[in-house]
DNA sequence: TCCCAGGCTGCTT
DNA sequence: AAGCAGCATGGG
């Protein structure tokens, strides 16, 4: 039967912390004060807290989660027969418990854990995930972001038109994150309601697909601002179209040749690589290391004696069990919203 | 103004 | 092997 809501029973699971923790970038947050509470969200002293809710897309579903009590709340636009395309994408079915079992006991893994409880991963498109990271290179998160919303809005498919109900269920008010501090208290400003609407509308795309991609020019992807990367993005997605790079074929290999594969691809090392194989394919074993990771490592774990590279990749080969990308992703997070 | 950002490539030592 | 400039663009 379809429907357009569904509780999905889980516990344990951070859904700010994942999806904010740079692994996929097209979620954002809103906070819906206005909206009337629900008996849950109610705290001891019967004050309404603020549900915060994130909307986003996923394959050609727009979707909006809200953290609940007993798990997560998705809502979709349209009616949905089949909702494994979400249990796929949060990875409902994994056990964090057992997953954390598997971290080294050390002092770092357990701050890391500590302070970033519930995070998961996520499993991620190929596609969109491969993508997705040629276009993370020196460039923050934030600025990902603006990237891949102007891709999706010049080259996406605009996503089906919302159902009577989604809208009814859209609240009326909306406050950005953005608004000046010193603005009057409980006053919205047109502008703000006016951005928000627009965060929503511009999330009415699909991500685009390779072959549609394949048919544009370096200079229309430069326009999406992403720089020298887009050679890279062009090229990628000329090879899938062509049949050339078979993304799916990559399940069936271990996670070295795997890696090699994507390695192929100009503008991804294995950094890139190993997001993508984290990220979409679920190979826990990948550990990429960025800026922030290595920063994690050193300090963590080499304080006084500065470490080389070689020998911190060995160390994150080897330190960190069969689970090492979820642990990865703990210091990361940790990394960057804990430590400075 | 400078430094940095979920890097990669190619050129020098 | 290791170091390093260049690459685009924008935030702090």
């Amino acid at each position: 039967m379809a429907a357009t809501e569904i509780l999905l029973q889980v516990r344990n699971y951070d859904l700010a912390a994942t999806l904010d923790s740079g692994q996929a970038f097209r979620w954002r947050k809103e906070n819906l004060e206005r909206r009337r509470p629900a008996r849950e969200f109610q705290d001891h002293a019967g004050e309404p807290a603020a549900p915060v809710c994130w909307f986003g897309v996923i394959g050609k579903h727009r979707v909006r989660l809200t953290q609940m009590p007993g798990g997560i709340r998705a809502e979709t636009a349209m009616p949905v027969e089949n909702w494994s395309f979400l249990h796929e994408f949060l990875q409902t079915e994994i056990d964090l418990d057992t997953v954390l079992k598997t971290f080294p006991d050390d002092a770092p893994m357990r701050d890391a854990v500590a302070a970033c409880c519930g995070l998961r991963l996520l499993r991620q498109d190929p596609w969109e995930c491969l993508a997705s990271f040629i276009l993370s290179s020196t460039k923050q998160i934030v600025q990902i972001r603006q990237i891949i919303t102007l891709l999706c809005e010049r080259f996406g498919e605009p996503i089906g038109l919302p159902t009577a109900s989604w809208e009814r269920r859209r609240p009326a008010g909306l406050r950005q994150h953005a608004a000046p501090v010193n603005s009057p208290a409980g006053r919205q400003r047109s502008q703000t309601k006016d951005s928000s609407v627009q965060n929503e509308k511009r999330l009415c795309y699909s991500f685009p697909a390779p072959q549609c991609l394949a048919s544009v020019t370096e200079a229309d992807l430069r326009a999406c601002k992403m720089g020298f990367r887009a050679p890279h993005l062009l090229a990628a997605a000329r090879q899938i179209a062509e049949g050339k790079l078979d993304l799916e074929s990559l399940r069936q290999l271990p996670l070295a040749g795997a890696r090699e594969e994507l390695m192929k691809l100009r503008g991804v090392g294995v950094k890139i690589a190993d997001c993508v194989l984290l990220f979409a394919y679920g190979f826990d074993g990948a550990f990429p290391v960025d800026v922030w990771v290595e920063r994690a490592l050193q300090q963590l774990y080499f304080p006084r004696r500065r470490a080389g590279d070689k020998r911190l990749r060995h160390f994150a080969a080897t330190h960190f069990g069969p689970h090492a990308g979820y642990a990865q992703q703990y210091l990361f997070h940790y990394m960057r919203t804990k430590m400075k």
